[in-house]
DNA sequence: AGTCAATATTGACTTTTATCAATATTGACT
DNA sequence: AGTCAATATTGATAAAAGTCAATATTGACT
């Protein structure tokens, strides 16, 4: 019945399919194209987000630790996890583990994609 | 306490001033410029909002009155008007009233920011 | 002034989300 | 195997947001 749960049912299928450009001033928006785009715009409505995505993307090496932003955005661990996964989930960034450290990637076709939505 | 509540009073003065252009891409936005931006995208982050924006996008002459989303989405009265003014207030959308009717528009400058935020 | 149509607001309910403390898991290194 | 550091998950709590029915407001037109 609620929206949120086909929101997150539909959140996996969603990522490879998005790539190519609906766009919202183009008109007509089908329900599902609407949820697809909503569910990153949302993941990106979000303060302590968009400041990790501001931060990765800081990095000269184009990566960084988990644990610096953890130390940098001032929210406790698990909060930061949390941010981080659901920010993996949409797709807008990437992850390599190595040893003990996990290190964040932005995934610039993802925002580009959203770019090309709001043309 | 809560950000939720700075949100909404940072809501009206902010509106000018996102007009330029801090890149998530830049690096290392302020908790207030990451507050200000996650307000916007919050509000597209909503599957209803993004189909309005749309059905307005959609008219050849750029404006919808407000009774023809209600007919067109299949949400009740109140709840689209909540939306639009939810966009209007994030300066998404203007709206003019001619008679008993209102007509709204899309505020290109304003998509055209969050482009720019985006790249 | 009265009526009708379009839009806005209020109040209530439900779902979602952000957050943290506590705990679990994972991997590296003795 | 044991320990430690980094990350993830769980469970709980509080704040926020979407939705609708009911009601109010607004504007046009007799």
């Amino acid at each position: 019945m609620s929206i949120y749960k086909d929101m997150k049912t539909l959140l996996r299928p969603m990522i490879p399919s998005i790539e190519c450009c609906p766009s919202i001033l183009a008109g007509r928006l089908t329900p599902d194209e609407a949820l697809q785009l909503a569910i990153v715009f949302r993941v990106l409505g979000e303060p302590a987000r968009l400041q990790l995505l501001s931060l990765i993307a800081a990095q000269p090496t184009g990566e960084v630790c988990a644990c610096e932003l953890v130390e940098t955005l001032g929210l406790s661990q698990p909060t930061v996890s949390h941010h981080l996964k659901v920010m993996y989930e949409a797709g807008l960034v990437e992850k390599e583990r190595r040893g003990t450290w996990i290190y964040y990637r932005i995934v610039p076709d993802r925002l580009a994609s959203l770019r090309a939505v709001l043309a």
